[in-house]
RNA sequence: GGGCAGUUAGCUCAGCGGUAGAGCAAUCGCCUUACACGCGAUGGGUCACAGGUUCGAAUCCUGUACUGCCCACCA
């Protein structure tokens, strides 16, 4: 390695000796911050803006590599429109509503959220328990308190991640989904969606998960692979006969309210309109017939119950049939009554209320086993259990599976707007094309409004109260509403509009709504957040519908539908007009990279050991859309290609400075050796399309050509241009000095995107104080019209080229060094090739150290052939 | 069960109608006045399989098999 003394001796040598990743890092984003590089400009038109809908992620824990990559895309994309001049809104939110926020909150201090627990100002938290018992049960404001501080130190923390990987944000432009302003936006759209008879509040039966005692959205399930076991139950008909049902949850036999079969089924066409009896309860049901029944599924005939799964709810809901709900909201049977006057029916009441008082107080799963054995001993069961495979419903976050279980819940009209739904996400750009499909698919598959109330403590209330009967009873059907001004409100603080808090909770006064909202209700208004919708109607104008959503493919069901279908309910527009779609970080093994399954990759060590640069190369490399493996060497080679950046980029900037330069600013007029043109039109060629496939946001495949383009100036046209830059005539000099500073500014303009840290560093030596542009982040993105009077023919470059390989691979062949003189190199090519590499020559002879006398140059006929070379090596 | 992607060198991927490509890894060399955190060279593939269209297919069409993901009222 050079002396360092060397350098120091060097005129005007600002830049450091060697580049050590990490290093320079701290100093340019201080430099960006006090420059107001990515502050956006509210000044500006519409036109000139490009408004990104950050994906605020969730607060609760640390961000992972499958963060830095996607947002990683997001900013490349962004970095690409500033280049371009836009004026870019790049705000970042931090979703720190609901579950996840509760869960972290309760782990990290040992706490539960108990309402009725008195407010305590003093309060300080223990710390985390071992057992579920020692938890402390504190007051919801207490709890509030706890979520906010928690979430406030998060907030610093992925900030600082941020800033070091160099999204380009504006951090002026945050908001927390738990902010004043985010509660007042979310509580305006849900008294426009009110106005609007969009929203509906109803006593239906909804997905209810009994751990965490909440309603939840069809979009928050999964299918969960279970076995279970059929058990054949033995039902009487009612005037003689009986037949065999076969169930899964013989725990809902109580809940029985039908059974069916296919209309064409002969085994059981007989019976339809007849009675069955149930076992235990001795309930009679009728025998109906029904087309989701299938002949081929075990008995061919089923039961109906309240209810066991979405298909129960329906042919209830169809056929007006009682309501028998056994499953209470924590999941345990609860109590009933059974024979005249109830809605359980029942033959022999006694009998009934006997056997039943065996199951309830029993949770679901206990009760199965209770059942079945009181079914054994009562001789109705058919034969043993069968085990099978079978799909149950699980709310994403929870354990247990969920329940239908009838409770007072908001809903927003979805299955009604469909179609207008699917029309608005037509109208989206969606990248890659085909992640339409998926909002497609999941809009037609949708069966239930959304329903968007949570029995939860941490989130937006809902801005509503009820006025009470003379006996203290709700009226839900008259619910109440502040004005539009007085928002947030909170009604369990605040009074609604003629009452007085005195009344509340007594007859004939008033009670607050308990519930939250649904996180997505919140989430889905991120660009009418950040755009101030609620609160600024310019500004609103300015920002709204955004250019861009980046976001995840997993999350396309819920955040991009809601989101979409939010902006179409209250504005009649599109959110956004482009919706980017990144790919997951996948292990190596190819399954996912979750916190569950123990294999998340945290970003800090990462940054610490290869570089903000080098991550951002590895995400850069992959395309919209598609999963990447996680793989280290990748960010090796993105260190090595952000230390070549360093290193050609100087050697350049010192021929520019150097005698070659003569004294005087280089510019496309001193281009006029043939090499260096044919250098210069090649590079043209590459900005060109870089310009496109980046507005097409297909920025992986500029890298690729990029990056090639790069390594390949470096090896040979640098490498046959050297000796002339240090040694040629100054006219020749002159001509490669020129030749190689535009080339290092225009590739440093095209890496900018993807390495900002190198490639601003680099552009502070010379590019920021010539060009006018202090950043490179803002300097415009490389044209052809830059280098619009430099032409050049491309085969000067490619036979200098082949001539120089062919000296490279004899030298390699012989195992010399590549300074190891060349005696003789006889050349045979067509005349076009003869004539180009004849201006070239001197830059060959010098890269490949030939003997000038020994050089022969023959011309065959026709330049289809390849050039060859036959090259002898001279003696030491 | 429906849908969407994918299957190209040991690994990660590009190419998407005209003679199989890159990086990494492997192997052999080279201290060369930007860089040894470097440079040069070499080996390595019936482009999953089967049909079809075409003068010509990794590339277009049809089917099959795997892989991954999304979705689904399997009682």
């Amino acid at each position: 390695m050079k002396d360092a003394s060397t350098e120091t001796n060097e005129k005007k040598s600002d830049f450091p000796a060697s580049y050590l990743p990490g290093t320079v890092e701290p100093a340019i984003s201080a430099r960006w911050e006090s420059d107001k590089v990515y502050h956006y400009d509210p000044a500006r038109p519409r036109q000139e803006t490009f408004v990104v809908d950050t994906p605020p992620p969730t607060v609760s824990g640390s961000l992972h590599i499958g963060h830095v990559f996607s947002y990683t895309q997001t900013d490349i994309l962004v970095r690409f429109q500033r280049m371009l001049g836009k004026n870019v809104f790049y705000p970042m939110g931090w979703d720190d509503n609901g579950l996840p926020t509760e869960r972290r909150v309760q782990n990290l201090f040992g706490v539960r959220c108990e309402p009725s627990v008195p407010y305590n100002p003093d309060y300080k938290p223990s710390g985390p328990k071992k057992e579920l018992k020692d938890y402390e049960h504190i007051s919801r404001r207490n709890f509030l308190e706890l979520c906010e501080r928690q979430t406030a130190e998060d907030e610093k923390v992925y900030e600082a991640l941020w800033r070091r990987l160099g999204l380009s944000i504006d951090w002026r432009q945050t908001y927390s989904t738990v902010g004043e302003h985010c509660r007042r936006t979310s509580q305006l759209s849900f008294l426009d969606l009110f106005r609007k008879g969009f929203v509906y509040s109803a006593e239906t039966p909804t997905l209810w998960d009994t751990t965490f005692r909440t309603a939840v959205a069809q979009a928050e399930c999964e299918d969960r692979e279970a076995s279970g076991f059929f058990h054949d139950i033995r039902f009487a008909v009612e005037g003689g006969g009986d037949f065999v049902i076969s169930t899964t949850r013989p725990e809902l036999l109580a809940a029985c309210i039908a059974v069916v079969a296919h209309p064409d089924d002969a085994r059981y066409r007989p019976l339809f309109g007849r009675k069955a009896v149930t076992p235990l309860f001795k309930a009679r049901v009728p025998i109906m017939p029904s087309h989701h029944a299938d002949p081929e599924k075990g008995t061919g005939i089923m039961m109906i119950c309240t209810f066991g799964d979405i298909a129960d709810v329906q042919f209830w809901r169809d056929h007006k049939l009682p309501l028998r709900q056994v499953i209470g909201r924590d999941g345990r049977l609860i109590p009933v009554q059974f024979g005249e006057g109830h809605q359980f029916d029942s033959a022999d009441p006694a009998a009934a209320a006997a056997a039943y008082g065996q199951l309830a107080g029993l949770y679901a799963k206990q009760a199965r086993a209770k059942t079945v054995q009181l079914l054994k001993d009562s001789g109705a069961l058919a034969g043993d259990p069968k085990p099978t495979k079978q799909a149950v419903k699980y709310y994403e976050k929870g354990d247990q599976p969920l329940e239908f279980v009838p409770t007072r819940q908001w809903y927003i009209r979805i299955l009604e707007n469909k179609p207008a739904l699917l029309e608005q996400g037509r109208k989206v750009k969606w990248h890659p094309e085909y992640m339409f499909k998926r909002y497609e698919q999941w809009v037609e598959g949708l069966n239930q409004d959304w329903c968007i109330s949570r029995q939860r403590y941490f989130g937006v209330p809902f801005p509503v109260w009820y006025p009470l009967d003379a006996e203290g009873a709700p009226d839900h059907s008259s619910p109440i509403v502040p004005d539009a001004a007085r928002l947030p409100v909170d009604p369990q603080t605040d009074c609604p509009p003629g009452y007085t808090e005195a009344q509340r909770g007594k007859p004939g006064g008033f009670t607050g709504d308990h519930d939250v909202m649904d996180t997505w209700a919140t989430s889905s208004l991120t660009p009418m957040v950040s755009s101030g919708w609620a609160t600024d109607k310019d500004k609103h104008a300015r920002l709204y519908p955004a250019d861009m959503r980046p976001q995840a493919h997993e999350i396309i069901r819920t955040w991009a539908f809601y989101t979409i279908t939010k902006s179409w309910m209250h504005e009649n527009s599109v959110p956004w007009h482009n919706a980017a779609i990144s790919g997951w970080v996948v292990s190596p093994e190819k399954g996912k990279m979750s916190k569950s399954k123990g294999n998340t990759i945290t970003p800090e060590g990462l940054l610490q050991t290869y570089s903000a640069d080098a991550l951002r190369y590895w995400s850069g490399k992959a395309k919209l859309g598609q999963d990447t493996v996680y793989d280290e060497s990748v960010f090796k080679v993105g260190m090595r290609l952000a230390t070549k950046i360093f290193n050609a980029s100087k050697f350049a900037i010192m021929q520019s400075r150097g005698p070659a330069a003569g004294g005087a600013p280089l510019g496309p007029a001193d281009i006029t050796e043939p090499l260096d043109r044919a250098w210069v039109s090649h590079l043209k060629g590459i900005v060109e399309s870089s310009r496109s496939d980046f507005a097409n946001y297909d920025y992986a495949a500029v890298l690729l050509y990029v990056e090639t383009a790069f390594w390949d100036f470096c090896d040979n046209y640098l490498e046959l241009v050297k000796g002339r830059a240090y040694s040629g005539s100054p006219a020749q000099a002159r001509s490669a000095a020129a030749a190689l500073e535009w080339t290092v500014g225009v590739f440093l303009r095209l890496f900018a995107p993807f390495l900002p840290f190198i490639t601003e560093e680099v552009w502070s030596w010379s590019f920021a104080e010539r060009t006018g542009h202090p950043s490179v982040h803002k300097a415009p993105w490389p044209s052809a019209a830059e280098m619009a009077p430099v032409e050049g023919d491309a085969l000067v470059l490619k036979a200098a080229r082949a001539a120089l390989d062919a000296i490279r691979t004899k030298k390699a062949g012989e195992k010399r060094s590549v300074k190891w003189p060349v005696a003789r190199l006889a050349v045979e090519c067509g005349p076009k090739q003869a004539a180009a590499l004849q201006l070239a020559l001197d830059d060959l002879f010098s890269a490949g150290c030939v003997d000038k006398a020994g050089f022969s140059l023959k011309e065959t006929a026709s330049d289809e052939a390849a050039l060859a070379a036959v090259v002898e090596l001279g003696a030491a």
